[in-house]
DNA sequence: TATGAATGAGTGTTCATTCAT
DNA sequence: TATGAATGAACACTCATTCAT
């Protein structure tokens, strides 16, 4: 088809029921973050994921019904395994120590695999998978949670929880563009960051 | 020739010395702006910037070597008018005014056109351009020197005006992309996260 | 693309102003036509037709914007053709004569290239292209006028006429598939064909 | 394997001998014909055909050597049913009722599933398969026959049968087409047709 | 110097067919 | 014998770039 993606579908196409499709999928998957992390986004084509997955073009399609929709998938496997982390915030004791988790969780997921989370946040933004993912939306309202407990009556708080949300990811992105390695160091900046912006932004 | 761009020259190609040739540049550059407003960074290309333009692809090849080189033009036009604003923050009387003024120059930049400056930010990260761009350098070093005066004894200062600078961008960014339009309150946001930051950030 | 066309456009790309241009033009329209001839329906692919008629794939999308809108300006080469040659039968001094020349036309037409105006007649109901093509439409009122003359107080003369329209077709088409080379002998059995049912059709 | 088909096999591959094979085989020939109706010539392939009928893809090949064998099947299938009919027009007392039978059987069979019918039609002249099908001939010299009968002396009665049978054809698919429903008055048109050119044919 | 026609490698995607299970 | 995952040649179409005019 063409390269302008004219309305793609995005469901996956065929939910493998044998253990082998289970790998063909994974192994698809996987091929895509590494062709992204090495090619970047303008050397990222299907052909070239499927060689690396060590399949053909057509199995790819049997799973996937385009470019987009192999993103996507990408897209939600890293989703899903930072909620995995992510999720555990909830269980901390202090609104604050849950926010500190939260911090961890995200510098660890984004100095995994730097080159990945960043192209994976670029793409995010496009207007075609954007309204598929409604990705920010789970991860923001975990934030609002967290903050309405360690800061109570603060107002607008999903403002204040896309604007933390960029502040990670904006700090964590530019560290692993520099190929920073000291999570610790890091932490510290983006608690700084964070914490100093809750204490100065309006309570209402 | 191929689509991958095979370590295109970046240099323009000729340095436009009548007015003529320096009007049809900027006209180029500025339709090059507003194809990647409005078509996104997968519609843009050569043909669709010269036919907006209302050149001949064959004279956009004559002042740019190729797409990248006009990317590069774009970005430096907007990184110009940019600094044109900025520079005006070493005038200020204090590093606070400093500080704050620097932020309203990014955050005026920033929403007067959202989308371009988006989309250069992400492209500003493409290994093939960033080495031209030098980009961050010469706004750094100006972040760095404001810190200098408002938090003297700051430690690691570039690291610091990095975070500072990735903060801007990324709470901009995403005010720009939910069609933010209030730069008061959007200003007021970001200064509680830079000063924030500031007052917490290891002084050594 | 994909393979199945989704209402795909189908006007002339681009004007040809330089002779260069419409020498191109006509070359890809008759190497299209003899694509069609050689390979039939399936083997018609637009990289087939561009290195038949010796240009690049480029090309062939530079003036045609696809597969259909290529079959389509062949339909309309045709039936120029045949208008120019048919359109004559208005002159002819009574409705009989009128109705001959009409039928020596088509058979003349069909007989030329049998098999690619076997093959064009199929496409022309294919749901796509009949749209735009309105094919039958002039030819039916030409034949519609004809049989005023011919048989006037004629009821439901378009029902006449396009029964007629079919029966040429499908007489001359058949004929064509059996590779007659007798035009004369067409000419008169079609002729029985025709004026024997419009002698024999109701009049109201 | 390739998709342009390099002489492939036509014949059946199994010759079903146990009623639920047969079952099988009958039930994927009737979803080829609904593919064909629904989907048309571009949209039918042997992947959807497996999936209407209900069977796995690898079973339509256990009973199909091909796509060309399946389009096949189907055709003779629709022969078939259509000489039930029409051999009945042979017991007919006069030769005039007999090519009336036959008029009337053609317009039965084709207004019943126009869009498969006239599909069929213009597969039947493919090169490749109009060779297995020997299409014409069996209905053909049923027709010979009748003329014989209803116009002794006729000459040349293979080539009067041959352009009667494109005519019905024609104008039975025209109507089809055109989704007219009143099976009477397309008889009555048809006979009209044939009448008329049997009428003023050459006799010697 | 400007034009725009021409080029062709590249890329997304389909689908007939095979074969391991 | 049935299944359906896998294959890969084929094909539609794009767009960066060149070069004759």
């Amino acid at each position: 088809m063409n390269r302008i993606s004219r309305q793609q579908p995005l469901k996956p196409r065929k939910v493998p029921r044998q253990p082998r499709s289970a790998e063909t999928v994974a192994s698809i998957i996987e091929a895509a973050a590494q062709i992204l992390e090495t090619a970047g986004l303008e050397g990222f084509n299907t052909n070239a994921v499927a060689r690396r997955a060590g399949v053909s073009i057509g199995s790819l399609y049997q799973y996937f019904p385009g470019k987009d929709a192999l993103i996507l998938a990408l897209m939600r496997r890293e989703k899903a395994r930072f909620y995995e982390d992510a999720a555990a915030a909830l269980g901390k004791p202090s609104g604050k120590a849950a926010l500190e988790y939260l911090i961890g969780a995200s510098v660890r997921q984004q100095l995994q695999r730097p080159v990945l989370a960043r192209l994976l946040d670029v793409e995010e933004s496009r207007p075609g998978l954007s309204k598929e993912m409604a990705a920010g939306d789970t991860l923001q309202s975990l934030l609002v949670t967290i903050i309405a407990r360690a800061k109570p009556g603060q107002k607008r708080s999903e403002v204040a929880a896309g604007d933390m949300l960029a502040m990670i990811q904006g700090i964590v992105d530019a560290a692993g563009a520099r190929r920073e390695k000291d999570i610790e160091d890091l932490e510290r900046r983006v608690r700084a960051a964070l914490f100093g912006y809750l204490s100065r932004i309006g309570k209402g």
